[in-house]
DNA sequence: GTAGGGTTAG
């Protein structure tokens, strides 16, 4: 204790002397007790230990430097303990540890963080207040506190007011923070000309600011353009990283197009760029959206070859491709397997496995899992809601599926667009349509009003509840509104028109839709010949059938049967003998 | 050698 209070005296004498406190600091920091736990923070942070560690520095006389302080806070900032980090300044400034522009740029960002961007700038206007100028970091980190809150039209705004004024001259981490605003905005064209004007200005774009259009151009379905400009940067000097090999991987395999995933994955690590485990995960969340469990196994065995471990996302993936297929014990085993590894699973793991079971309609396990998961401490989201509630349709109960939805309600979640398609589905399908329709007209968001699938949904459910009338108006009110209706709409229409004997309106809608732009798919066809069948229309039938045949659509059983066995024998040689002959040697 | 931006799961 002596030894390092004599320590630090002395560094401080020769520092002085030398009158270069930077060179005392430097010592000082070398030497410190402190040191050698914020480097193992740094590596392994844990919340508790970094707290412990903050106390004792805080009683410590004298105090240590404010370096030390910035240093450990910032690893509680990585573990995302924004809140906490807060606190922290506070704790010092109560001290009187004096604060620095460091310090208030890292607050800022924790408020920022904390989607608390007002704070953001009352602290900026702290900051003038006692005599700092903000720094270029100041300003990023504001700028990336707007896009955060969804505000990027402020963020652009800003941007240009500090370039317009000359408030400061942006680096590469400002550009790129508007950059991935504008992208997460969906302007990607507009981050594009940003990019373009970096390359000819001298704030030459780095790999961070490609990568993130890359990213933009793949989520946009622009893959091939991504590619193109892959190949710019590479040209340009600018050297991928693994990041961006990541971004394009990922944007290859949403589009089927894994043999280039593949062989993109081969060309990284032959440039010398490691895949990570975040590459392998993508590449197992990919497998296992196709059905290919298999597949992702073997990419699991590989990223484990590699010593790589597999983490939370990979084993929700994998529980999730197996729930998919219908293979609930096969998930099951794969969350065990996290458990022994002292993997702690998450609201997303364990959302795959209820959703699983309520597809299974095994609503008991489903209801026993969403108690467990409550009692470790995880919070169900909207996403556990909507499997539960669909599960409790399905089960037939759509009093408990009613209750459920009430309780989430009162605990503050917020039903998504989801909730409301699987809530008045399952109270159509119940034969609750005008309750249904009751809910449906109290909703007040508007973006919830506007959602085609809601009317396809009460369209339908009018429908088989026996209530045309109401599909009707439903479908004029939509119009009116100037919805579009898609395929669905269109075919659940000339259904209700099939029904009411008015096959000349369906017929009608039929090719309205077409003329609209809205191409009528196997099911359209398959609905309005079984609606024939039922009349014994039987040339009428004859006609939609060897038009859908023609497009390539088949029928399916439920019409394959009708025909068999509606297809009087009288009419042997009729063409529609031959196209049953045709399919019955197919099937 | 302390602060600000980019990739992965339902």
């Amino acid at each position: 204790m002596y030894y390092y209070i004599f320590n630090y005296l002395l560094t401080l004498k020769i520092a002085c002397r030398m009158n270069c406190t930077r060179i005392g600091l430097r010592y000082y920091y070398s030497t410190s007790p402190f040191n050698q736990r914020i480097l193992l923070l740094k590596n392994a942070p844990k919340v508790d230990d970094a707290l412990q560690l903050f106390d004792e520095m805080l009683q410590r006389q004298p105090p240590p430097s404010i370096f030390q302080f910035t240093q450990l806070i910032s690893v509680i900032v990585k573990m995302k303990q924004y809140s906490t980090a807060l606190k922290l300044f506070e704790q010092m400034r109560l001290m009187g540890v004096p604060v620095s522009i460091l310090t208030m740029n890292i607050s800022i960002n924790c408020y920022c963080r904390l989607n608390q961007v007002a704070y953001g700038f009352a602290l900026l206007a702290t900051l003038f207040k006692q005599g700092y100028s903000p720094s270029l970091a100041t300003y990023s980190t504001l700028i990336n506190g707007l896009v955060l809150a969804d505000r990027v039209f402020e963020a652009v705004e800003l941007f240009k007011k500090l370039l317009r004024d000359k408030l400061c001259d942006p680096d590469q981490v400002m550009y790129g923070t508007v950059i991935n605003g504008l992208c997460k905005v969906g302007h990607t064209s507009k981050a594009i000309q940003l990019l373009t004007f970096m390359e000819s200005g001298s704030c030459k774009p780095c790999v961070e600011q490609y990568s993130v259009v890359i990213d933009s151009l793949c989520k946009d379905k622009m893959v091939d353009h991504a590619l193109e400009l892959f190949a710019k940067m590479t040209e340009k000097g600018v050297l991928a990283d693994v990041i961006t090999y990541n971004s394009l991987i990922h944007g290859l395999c949403n589009f089927g197009r894994e043999t280039e995933a593949a062989n993109m994955l081969r060309d990284m690590e032959e440039v010398g760029v490691s895949p990570t485990v975040a590459t392998f995960n993508i590449l197992v969340n990919s497998f296992c959206k196709q059905g290919s469990v298999k597949d992702a196994e073997i990419a699991v065995q590989e990223m484990a070859r590699r010593g790589l471990c597999p983490n939370v996302i990979t084993y929700s993936a994998l529980m999730d491709g197996y729930c998919l297929r219908g293979e609930i014990d096969e998930a099951e085993k794969v969350l065990n397997g996290m458990m022994e590894k002292d993997l702690a699973p998450n609201i997303i793991t364990y959302n795959s496995l209820i959703n699983g079971y309520c597809k299974k309609k095994q609503i008991d396990k489903a209801r026993h899992l969403f108690q467990e998961i409550q009692d470790k401490g995880l919070i169900p989201d909207v996403i556990t809601y909507n499997s539960m509630l669909q599960g409790l349709f399905e089960s037939g109960n759509p009093a408990a599926a009613r209750e459920r939805f009430n309780k989430m309600q009162a605990k503050g979640l917020a039903p998504n667009i989801y909730t409301y398609r699987i809530l008045l589905h399952g109270m159509c399908k119940n034969s609750q349509c005008s309750d249904a329709l009751a809910l449906f007209r109290s909703l007040e968001s508007k973006e919830l009003m506007e959602d085609v699938g809601l009317y396809n949904i009460l369209i339908d459910g009018c429908n088989k509840c026996g209530k045309p009338n109401l599909a009707v108006d439903l479908f004029d009110k939509l119009l009116l509104k100037g919805l579009k209706p898609d395929v669905r709409t269109y075919t659940v229409m000339i259904s209700v028109h099939c029904q009411q004997g008015l096959f000349g309106k369906a017929k009608e809608l039929l090719r309205n839709m077409e003329e609209k732009g809205c191409l009528a798919n196997s099911v359209t066809y398959n609905v309005i010949v079984k609606e024939f069948l039922k009349e014994k229309a039987f040339e009428e039938a004859e006609i939609l059938l060897k038009e859908m045949i023609s497009r390539g659509f088949s029928p399916d059983s439920t019409t394959f049967e009708m025909l068999l066995n509606q297809i009087p024998s009288t009419r042997q040689d009729s063409p529609i003998q031959t196209i049953i002959q045709k399919l019955t040697n197919i099937k």
